[in-house]
DNA sequence: TAGACTATGTTTAGTAA
DNA sequence: TTTACTAAACATAGTCT
């Protein structure tokens, strides 16, 4: 870069208005955008490690771009303070009945021979309930679904 | 308060050291440190809220305290950006057999004859294992992608 | 714990690369 | 999408209430 470039540069840079006020709505310019959402998830991230490093805190920040892209960050781990947030709240989440496809009821008729061979179970309660619960649900593989000669 | 007290309280003012620089590392002394805490996880909230608004973004941020207390912030909120979050990353939580569990209560009334159909079964140890199978398992996969031979 | 306060440390808007 | 740059906007440490 020879003198008068460098000239050039120091009197574009002297012109910087700096950091200007703005306000908390959606960013119209899409360049703008993107570079505001660079830098702030950045600035996210830092903020949450340093409180987590600061306070003995565990943090999980997950973002979405507006483009769906997945960015998350977490201390110790996302998904440790994810399983502890969702003991926590006692929530299901929602993908998870959406995995499951078959119906329960289709499903005892064809495995008589199966559900027959399942008796005197001490846990009958607790396989009533979760079968009641899965019964409920749509989508998915179940896990009885399976070639029952692998499973005995 | 009259003249003398705010002189008074001016001086005080004065004598303010301002923000100073700190270690990113632990306060150790507790009463500054719920302080720190407070003051971050506000300012940590009201980013993550302003990056949804000016880019489009969905945040989820999720913090236990020192003392396990939760606090979260969502947009547009918490569960659907965990849902989806979940989902992208094809991951079931570790607790999720216990989550069935306590969601499951009000749906057993209406599932009385699965109940019925169960206590004839035999086989209570392969049920149990398979149980205690989805207990053990810790993410990163699907608990019916799992080896049969794990399941016996 | 949550506000108020001020001086200062830190982040970031606008821009170009 | 990320980085570099500057100056202004913003967050916050220390302290008291």
């Amino acid at each position: 870069m020879d003198a008068a470039n460098q000239q050039q540069q120091q009197e574009t840079r002297r012109t910087s208005k700096g950091r200007q006020k703005i306000e908390i709505k959606r960013v119209e310019k899409e360049s703008n955008r993107y570079v505001t959402f660079s830098k702030r998830k950045n600035g996210l991230f830092k903020k949450a490690t340093e409180l987590s490093t600061l306070c003995g805190a565990e943090t999980a920040v997950i973002i979405f771009s507006e483009h769906r892209k997945l960015f998350s960050c977490g201390q110790p781990d996302v998904d440790q303070v994810l399983d502890r947030y969702l003991a926590e709240t006692e929530r299901v989440p929602n993908n998870f009945p959406s995995l499951i496809k078959n119906n329960v009821e289709n499903q005892l008729a064809n495995k008589q021979e199966y559900a027959e061979s399942l008796k005197r179970l001490e846990e009958e309660q607790t396989v009533a309930k979760m079968i009641g619960s899965m019964n409920n649900m749509n989508g998915g593989g179940f896990w009885w679904d399976l070639p029952i000669d692998n499973m005995e």
